[in-house]
DNA sequence: AAAGGGCTCAACCGCATTCAG
DNA sequence: TCTGAATGCGGTTGAGCCCTT
């Protein structure tokens, strides 16, 4: 058996439309798996990483302004290289965002030699991290369910292998509903994402909108039972 | 106008950690 | 408890853009 060779380099709009897609309607995880389920030539590895750097809603994508550069030297500096701490300080930002603005803006602002900062790292209380607003929940995607959902018919998801573990065979059925679920999804008109994930408002039933979403929010998981 | 050097940022890589069976 | 898979993280790379000469 022949391996297919996984695309690396550039992501195309299209590759964004289709991982936007199956990352709603399947939620952020099992990356592999979702990696195949949306025919995407990818590893799983590369679609989380393009999906929380570049995709997941809620990311601002403008550029850091000048309180955010004085939060990312003030943690910096207590922290290091902390990226992802840092990030999560800083909502709509991603850790290879700070990461890329330090190195290219403020490594040289920065008064602390870069090895002394190890030295320093402790975990004081981190109230200094700004209470970061959230109202900013708009997202430039909202368009994404008219703009990517014809993939449904062209690229076959009917045609995938999984392998049999418990959750994949679920996955399995749960693309037998896809073009049930995006069609109601697409009527509900609104599939509004929550930090870092999706929710289906009403997933099924009656023209009441009186569905049952199969997010539990309680355990963050999708309830595919 | 062309060359080249520096800068930015998306993406890749490898290791560490966590999770699930 | 062990082991393999999945995920998280930070460092590095490289293409493309911009500015200077």
């Amino acid at each position: 058996m022949q391996e297919e060779k996984l695309r690396k380099g550039p992501w195309l709009e299209e590759e964004d439309e289709r991982l936007t897609a199956i990352v709603a309607l399947l939620g952020e995880r099992r990356w592999d798996s979702l990696a195949k389920a949306s025919g995407l030539k990818r590893s799983g590895k590369s679609c989380r990483q393009r999906w929380k750097n570049y995709l997941r809603p809620n990311l601002k994508h403008g550029q850091i302004s000048a309180e955010e550069e004085q939060i990312i030297l003030q943690l910096h500096d207590q922290w290091g290289n902390k990226w992802s701490d840092i990030a999560r300080r800083l909502p709509g930002r991603t850790d290879n965002e700070i990461k890329n603005y330090w190195r290219s803006h403020l490594r040289k602002k920065s008064q602390v030699p870069e090895q002394d900062l190890m030295l320093s790292k402790c975990d004081t209380d981190y109230s200094v991290a700004l209470s970061a607003s959230n109202g900013d929940c708009t997202s430039d995607k909202d368009d994404i369910l008219g703009s990517s959902m014809d993939f449904s018919n062209e690229h076959k998801l009917s045609n995938l292998e999984f392998p049999s573990s418990p959750y994949e065979n679920r996955l399995s059925d749960w693309m037998s509903c896809w073009s049930y679920g995006l069609s109601e999804m697409k009527h509900q008109g609104d599939f509004c994402s929550s930090d870092s994930c999706f929710c289906f408002p009403a997933w099924s039933s009656d023209d009441s909108g009186n569905g049952t979403s199969l997010w539990d929010s309680s355990t963050s998981l999708w309830d595919m039972d």
